[in-house]
DNA sequence: CGCGTAATTGAAAAGTATCAACACTGGTGG
DNA sequence: CCACCAGTGTTGATACTTTTCAATTACGCG
């Protein structure tokens, strides 16, 4: 559920702090704050170096889907600048955050010179996709309590990290289903 | 639940006429083989030139999830080879089909020479989770009868080309849920 | 303190799976 | 040519799971 990529991060960090890469910006946002909002164009990958935020997918009024939690290193904004399509997520910070932007002109740019981060680009999008295919198929294959063990497992301070809204929202259930099985399983 | 690449399908239909690429190899298998077994290393990237393919996780005994159905151009084998580990489905013939195939050397070597080829891919990945995203998100968000009305728009011959097991392990569901919504469609 | 958001819980309603019986089809062998 | 078989599809009854609705409590923050 909550995602990283540490070798993308090192690598980009490397890059920026060389100085050889102005193009890569180091930003903030608080809490709350939304760096990509659904529906609109995008103009730039974003690489997340502290804190994380939450990907969600607004259906109509009230709900909403959460794609997936992403924390150091992982990246989002890619699929908008590679399709050309406006992004179907929310990009929100869920804690303060500080985070890399590369413009979409200047990551062109970067794909065809760094062999080395063309090949990060593609490992990443592989992972993205298996991990993203592997969730799916066990949350459609397993009870609902198999997959919250399995959650748990995976992430011991999911509750103390993640408010039960967004666990639901992630899980696609109700509020009202993930406490009942919460209790169960207590 | 189809999905078709007609722009990779073309370039690399170009790549193989034109005789510079003896690594694209041609084969053809018949409904029923299996291309990639689960859990199996994967030594090459494969793509469709006529045909259909289903890509499914299995459980245990018995129980599948369909991740999807390839069509003409739609590459597979690509998320094993560039996270370099074993393949989580099996990929197994609707129709008779056939297929270029491209061994994972020569595909690093294509990625880096073929600057077009490497955005092709780059698009392709992106639109993977994209579109994976939107359906994980929308059959989570709808019920039954509303996934099944837009699946059947989208593809108005769903029912002559996929047998009725095949689309409830697509939408994770039963035969027998399948069988009462259509029902009530009608 | 008061307000809005998040969390908790019960009861009823709706949706889905499970189980089981049976029909239909195409291919195989006596 | 027909009987059989395996795979697929159909349908009803029942049990189980999840949602919906609603009422109440807890918490953080201006």
């Amino acid at each position: 559920m909550i995602r990283v990529n540490t070798e993308l991060l090192n690598y980009v960090t490397r890059l920026h702090s060389s100085g050889d890469h102005p193009m890569i910006l180091e930003k903030d946002a608080k809490a709350g704050e939304k760096i990509i909002v659904q529906k609109t164009k995008v103009f730039a990958l974003y690489i997340i170096k502290s804190g994380m935020v939450k990907c969600y997918h607004s259906i109509d009024t009230g709900t909403y889907f959460i794609q997936e939690v992403f924390g150091e290193g992982e990246p989002f904004g890619e699929i908008e600048i590679f399709t050309d399509e406006f992004s179907f997520c929310t990009v929100e910070a869920l804690t303060p955050i500080s985070y890399y932007k590369i413009s979409k002109t200047d990551l062109e740019e970067l794909i065809k010179k760094d062999k080395i981060f063309n090949s990060l680009l593609l490992k990443m999008m592989a992972s993205k996709i298996r991990y993203t295919a592997v969730r799916h198929s066990y949350n459609q294959s397993h009870s609902l309590e198999q997959n919250l063990n399995r959650l748990m497992a995976d992430f011991p301070d999911l509750l103390q990290k993640i408010s039960k809204t967004d666990i639901a929202n992630y899980l696609g259930i109700t509020v009202r289903s993930l406490n009942r099985v919460l209790k169960n399983l207590a």
